[in-house]
DNA sequence: AAAATAGATGTTTGCGCAAACATAAGTCAA
DNA sequence: TTGACTTATGTTTGCGCAAACATCTATTTT
């Protein structure tokens, strides 16, 4: 074995048996020299990692992966990479998982509970070490497997709702009653509520609603957008909302893309912000802070969300323990437009 | 091996095996039946897919992976998730490695072609069947693994350069110069320059800023933003250029969120545009179609590049053919800012 | 009726790695 | 100088699956 034979014809693709080969050890001197574990000379140490990079050799995780069990992959699912919500939680998770060299895989769920649970099941072959998914909402077949399987599962963005095993986001209810309280306290009674009803949005705004209308308001207007969340919707429902009768005093949007819409739409028209109408939004994006207004809504924390999903993934244990809720708290921002 | 007992006790997590002895059949079966190959009858197709069901067995890639070489992971490494360019594109590729049931494992470079580097080793210890990354300029040690591995490697979002084995994107020199050549045309001759230098606007500015010192233009101020691309950060540095003595006629901005702040800012000012100041983007986001008023910027198919890069990867044969170029054309839009 | 074929299932084997164990040489204390 | 450890390496084994091949039965063809 001890045979510095550079010509050793190896497989293709290189195995770790031919780095030993070519470095004139054995297979598991080359696993230990990879890996950085148990006892290696130095010269050993060298011939060894010059030979790896000499053939080009790259680690095989789908075999090694199969003796032991502990695998760097997590996966994530999120409902849409078009909504920067999600995708500034995913550069939380993403960073976060970069440190510990954890690799996240993927899946877009397109809001679809059955689309998420077979991304799921698919992602659940690769044997992760975790799971992140958005919201409390899933199919049963999807709770299931999660049980039978014990999967870790972070559930982000909600917290409102039983929660697998660990929940990760702010009180949704708590945001649109906040919300409603302070714009009632302005003196507003007359509110209008433009949305795409995804599920976290749904829980705010029935939050929001009941609020309202507990404390002498009313909702006279609702707009449900079936296509996705943007700016230019915001733009096109507010100008709907406004061309009627009976005129809201505010209104309130799921998200800050529909509020700034909004804002564009009264900008062009010369509609007086807040004095003809009030405007609230949510979220707290940065982009709000450069609109010549600013627009009042609520801030969530969502990077350091993604940043404690994938933390706990990593670190925590979760032997039949109770469902953990990790709260964040959002805060009203106030702005110039309520 | 006939035997139905349910109390079988089977390993944890469960095996084929364990699905095979539950179902009273062998584990080659199981695996064809899960597979969907090869011949079985009904009768066993059934008991083979409830035992599976029942005791809550989920395929384990790992294992498989190891004896064939065929293999449903892409890697893909973007340098940003805060940029909707890469989202976009992101879009793109995942909507289609979906439809494949192929699912992407990534990372996000930040930019550092050295962190880039990193990644892709770590990435290629899954053994995927493609990689796509971002832009043509790579370490030496990236293009040397590339090469040795030999796995099938797409370059999205910048043609303009030498490939690995096939990029996908616009000519951004191109792009730019198409730009100069419209300001130009409009009469415009001083010119300010506002970005965060990536390679692709680098690429565009400089085929940009040739074009326009060759036509008599001038570019009398650039400004290179250490921070990400935001609109906020465009309105910072818009404010700057236009408080300066030698006022730009235009602004060309490296992005369209730039753009869009530099709008911001002269809406707050009541700076008019284009009489005071024109402004020029990039991208040709949909956010745009909101504004008040319409930003002239460049669209780049973004969705599709990803759509084509996933397919190519899918689909295509690459063995020792020569680099292919994949063109996309940019189109001009033109709104009310210039 | 014999031969050929389609249909349904089982057995053996090996993928590349790392855990567990075995060996062997060198170092140190008593 | 012996035994106990430390350091450095090798050997065997099995992870869970799918390819390759082997059987065997029921049809169909000639």
């Amino acid at each position: 074995m001890r045979n510095k034979n550079k010509e050793y014809q190896y497989t293709n693709p290189p195995t770790m048996h031919d780095v030993a080969h070519v470095a004139g050890v054995s297979q598991m001197t080359v696993s230990r020299v990879l890996r950085g574990t148990g006892y290696v000379s130095d010269d050993v140490l060298k011939r060894v990692k010059d030979a790896a990079k000499s053939i080009g050799y790259v680690h095989n995780r789908l075999a090694g992966g199969m003796s032991k069990y502990d695998n760097p992959l997590i996966g994530v699912v999120v409902p849409s990479l078009q909504n920067r919500v999600f995708t500034e939680v995913l550069s939380g998770i993403s960073d976060t998982l970069n440190k510990h060299n954890l690799r996240p895989v993927f899946g877009v769920s397109e809001y679809s509970q059955e689309l998420e649970e077979e991304i799921v099941f698919d992602l659940l072959s690769w044997r992760p070490r975790g799971l992140i998914l958005a919201g409390l909402e899933h199919t049963d077949g999807l709770r299931r497997i999660i049980e039978q399987t014990g999967v870790k599962t972070a559930e982000i963005m909600d917290i409102d709702g039983d929660a697998l095993s660990a929940s990760f986001g702010i009180s949704q209810k708590e945001a649109g009653e906040q919300m409603a309280e302070y714009l009632l306290n302005k003196g507003y009674r007359n509110f209008a509520y433009i949305a795409w009803l995804d599920e976290r949005a749904k829980k705010r705004f029935n939050a929001f609603k009941a609020y309202i209308e507990n404390h002498g308001g009313v909702i006279s207007q609702t707009r449900i957008s079936q296509k996705l969340l943007s700016m230019k919707e915001g733009r096109e429902l507010t100008a709907e909302v406004l061309s009627g009768s009976d005129r809201p005093e505010v209104i309130y949007y799921a998200n800050d893309d529909l509020a700034a819409g909004g804002l564009m739409h009264c900008i062009t028209e010369n509609i007086k912000v807040p004095e003809d109408v009030a405007l609230a939004g949510f979220n707290g994006l940065s982009f709000l802070e450069a609109l010549p207004v600013q627009i009042t809504t609520t801030k969530t924390p969502r990077y350091e969300i993604g940043v404690e999903a994938a933390n706990w993934i990593i670190n925590s244990q979760t032997d039949g323990k109770k469902p953990e809720t990790y709260r964040f708290e959002s805060k009203l921002i106030i702005g110039q437009t309520t």
